[in-house]
DNA sequence: TTGTATGCGTTATCAG
DNA sequence: CTGATAACGCATACAA
């Protein structure tokens, strides 16, 4: 039983409407009366017809696709999949469809870009991973493209500015530090990235301000490493801080943190809640990550479906602080 | 500057040639004479022309279009994000993009499928999560719709044969105990999920066959232990286990080994080689989720481009075994 | 080999 | 409020 395709005019001849009227009761309800309107709809029910999404973006060039890169795995201490999860489910609340691409460098990715435009119209585009020099944004915003970004757009002084969701990492990293303070520790490490990476940065920011209120002065710069975000330099850098006299140390990653544990018996604070923190009992700063779809989405349809606002939204959200055995 | 659209039409003018000729050159370039093909093809090259997908959709029915559904990550111990990941990229290879979905069960997931396949007609459905009286494959093969399975169709014996790639789980414990037997043990436990799970039993299978070959006999039901595949369970398991006398155990996931290790310092081999294998050290079979993915994209243009073969592809990968300090 | 005509399912325009 | 007609970009049958 092959499933025959029920178009437009099946739903019009079983109303004994013209075709037009259908797509007006799908389209624009208003403009039809409210008899025709629910015997349209008992029809479109009873055949189970769905609008051609083809047919429909030949005319009106929707697509009803969102087109989001999906992620290399590293180490696999990521949180990509959640979000992806996330967004998958709140754009088909809002009737579109995910369609993923990979890419290696922005380079490809906005070949990628050209490419995904040409043949299958995404309405709009998720970007994820923002960073400085992003020329990603750039490329859509000159064409006029609807995208949102989950993360800031870091360092973009003029004029560059677009739609963004992200999570506040500085309020996160603040908190970890306030949970420690409070815990009695007054000389606290932080083990982040190299200078010049954004979220690096803004999580390293809620460190020092969080010591700024509370604690001795001068400890940023001093009881303070930066790795490339792998374990083993994590490990080397929190067995330095000891050494220095850190009792307790928060984290950029959990990945970092991971090494960090293996340093010694102090208290560490991850970043991320991913599974190895779940597994290992690693006390870590969780993202709303699900939120954080919802939001994109909302942003995204706002841009699409209403007359698109004067100022882009920007929507940041707060981590939460999930305590383990690790602090 | 918005990007112009450039349609077949754009391309015949600029290569003086009819709108058809370029539609050959595209679809079946043997019609052509070289001369003007390659006239055409340049005309494409500098235009940057793509084919509409959904005009080629409306005329052939195709959309180029592979949906899968994205799973619910319940611990994060799972390992589709890499899956996916390969898929996206061997897809695209194909000239295929993917698209998504979420689904809670099987109905809820038949639901999606008539949804999408009257709005997107996809191509394919790439299913994974295959079980005993799975109804997602019958509903796809009564409507004879293009489909593979990442996973075996567990307990079919009529008919229900469709194509699909699998990774042998039974191999994988199967080495796992050959290298616990190599290392000297001889009293070894497994620690798996309830019956009538097709991947759990599978598994377990592989552990039978080990030890028939090569160790006392009556392991089997004995230093045996079945869980709901929590690191709760898979700890009392274990303490259990190691109280009857076995001196290594091998576990249906890396979950219930990550519970198993906690039971006491006994050498332990988990399964899916998840990033929380790599991060606290255990040894754990890792399935080859590229090539799965590579041979899921093959089976599925087989099928919708060649002429469909007779009989379904089935492909049976062999997992490997990666030594971490666990065993 | 190349050109011409047609239709896929929708929606927008415009007249009733 | 409803109905006829055209157009979106492509691929095919057919004729040249």
């Amino acid at each position: 039983m092959m499933p025959e395709k029920v178009t437009i005019a099946d739903v019009a001849r079983r109303a004994n409407v013209s075709r037009q009227t259908v797509s007006n009761v799908l389209n624009s309800p208003d403009l039809v009366r409210e008899e025709t309107r629910e015997r349209v709809r008992q029809a479109v029910e009873e055949l189970g017809y769905r609008v051609n999404q083809a047919a429909r973006r030949m005319r009106t060039g929707r697509s009803r696709l969102l087109a989001v890169r999906i992620e290399q795995t590293q180490d696999g201490m990521n949180v990509f999949d959640r979000f992806l999860h996330g967004l998958t489910e709140s754009a088909a609340k809002a009737g579109y469809r995910v369609i993923l691409y990979s890419a290696d460098d922005d380079r490809s990715e906005i070949a990628t870009f050209d490419d995904l435009l040409g043949a299958y119209e995404p309405d709009a585009f998720v970007l994820t991973g923002t960073h400085y020099g992003d020329v990603r944004t750039s490329w859509l915003a000159e064409r006029g493209l609807a995208f949102v970004t989950f993360g800031r757009p870091w360092g973009m002084p003029e004029g560059g500015d677009h739609p963004w969701v992200d999570v506040d990492g500085a309020a996160g990293t603040a908190a970890a530090t306030r949970h420690l303070l409070d815990a009695g520790h007054r000389r606290i490490g932080f083990i982040g990235w190299p200078e010049g990476s954004g979220v690096g940065d803004d999580r390293r920011s809620g460190w020092v301000r969080a010591l700024g209120e509370d604690a001795e002065d001068s400890e940023a710069g001093v009881l303070e490493r930066r790795t490339d975000g792998s374990a083993a330099e994590g490990e080397a850098a929190a067995r330095e801080l000891i050494a220095a006299g850190a009792t307790a140390l928060v984290c950029v990653s959990d990945s970092v943190a991971l090494g960090a544990m293996q340093a010694g018996p102090v208290p560490v604070i991850g970043f991320d809640d991913t599974p190895v923190a779940a597994a290992i009992g690693l006390t870590s700063l969780s993202q709303p990550l699900s939120e954080a779809a919802v939001r994109c989405v909302r942003v995204l349809t706002r841009l699409l479906e209403d007359d698109s606002p004067d100022k882009p939204d920007h929507v940041l959200l707060r981590p939460s602080l999930v305590i383990r055995r690790t602090a």
